[in-house]
DNA sequence: CTAGGAGTTAGAGGCGACTCGAAGTCAACC
DNA sequence: GGTTGACTTCGAGTCGCCTCTAACTCCTAG
């Protein structure tokens, strides 16, 4: 509240530009996922920053690419620990790209088989002939 | 084993023929996925069918594409349930679609991110400029 | 006939990532 | 100066999906 000035956010306002929860937040930070210690105010109240913000935002999107937290903390931790740790992140990132990329293209198999079955349901449906289909026999497992 | 007439399987070759381990084939027979009761010997036990290998396969790809098992019991209830369900089954077919595509877009917005990163990283580490981003404040954010 | 392995049951345990609740503190407004 | 409401800590609970254990039975081969 109060309009701060523009660099110290409460931990409400960040939960608001990030879409985490207050408890999320807070979790995060027991689980060191920050790159820095979290300051506090002399009350005890979490101080966050605009780049602690978009910290935020990239772990938002290596969450919703499945990263497990352990990871993202292993790269927090790299980045604390300052130059000489480049190699390592980069590894790291790789090796969460290509499982990404390899989930891709799991879903998109995966897909397939969906649309496929979605597409026999909808003709049949049209023609009035579902019945055909009544058992799944082979329609479903194969199709 | 003993090679079994090709109509009946034993859970260890259901396991086998899947990738599914004999412990899950049981979580799953009582969790009420699969579309007919599963069969017993005199001796009580399993006996399955290249019908219900096929449906398993299905299933495996339902769930590699993380329909919920809540969802696949349902799809599995409305096939049993036999003729006037197909309109049903495709409804939860269509929506799993959509969540699945929905997720693809997410993952390839993920990875415009990552790879973001990937080449921030291998240009400054090939040119040797990688202290450039050692706290990697901006570059980790917004790149 | 006996040993080994595969099968059976019921139920507990684990993991990852939250999510919630209780009990209390503090700041700001009216 | 009292109430409101956001904040604090700690710890327990939840959810989905297995995964494993224990104690047991049964079939088959040697």
């Amino acid at each position: 509240m109060t309009t701060a000035s523009s660099t110290t956010l409460t931990i409400g306002e960040v939960s608001a530009l990030t879409g985490l929860s207050t408890h999320t937040l807070r979790f995060y930070e027991q689980e060191h996922l920050f790159v820095e210690p979290v300051r506090r105010t002399s009350a005890g109240r979490r101080v966050f920053t605009d780049s602690e913000v978009g910290w935020l935002r990239v772990c938002t999107k290596l969450r919703s690419s499945g990263m497990p937290l352990a990871d993202i903390r292993r790269y927090a931790d790299l980045v604390r620990q300052g130059p000489g740790t480049e190699a390592a992140r980069l590894d790291l990132l790789r090796g969460h790209e290509a499982r990404v990329t390899r989930q891709v293209e799991e879903l998109n198999e995966a897909l397939d088989v969906i649309k496929a079955k979605v597409s026999l349901y909808e003709e049949h449906l049209a023609a009035g002939t579902a019945d055909a289909l009544w058992r799944d026999g082979p329609a479903c497992s194969s199709a």
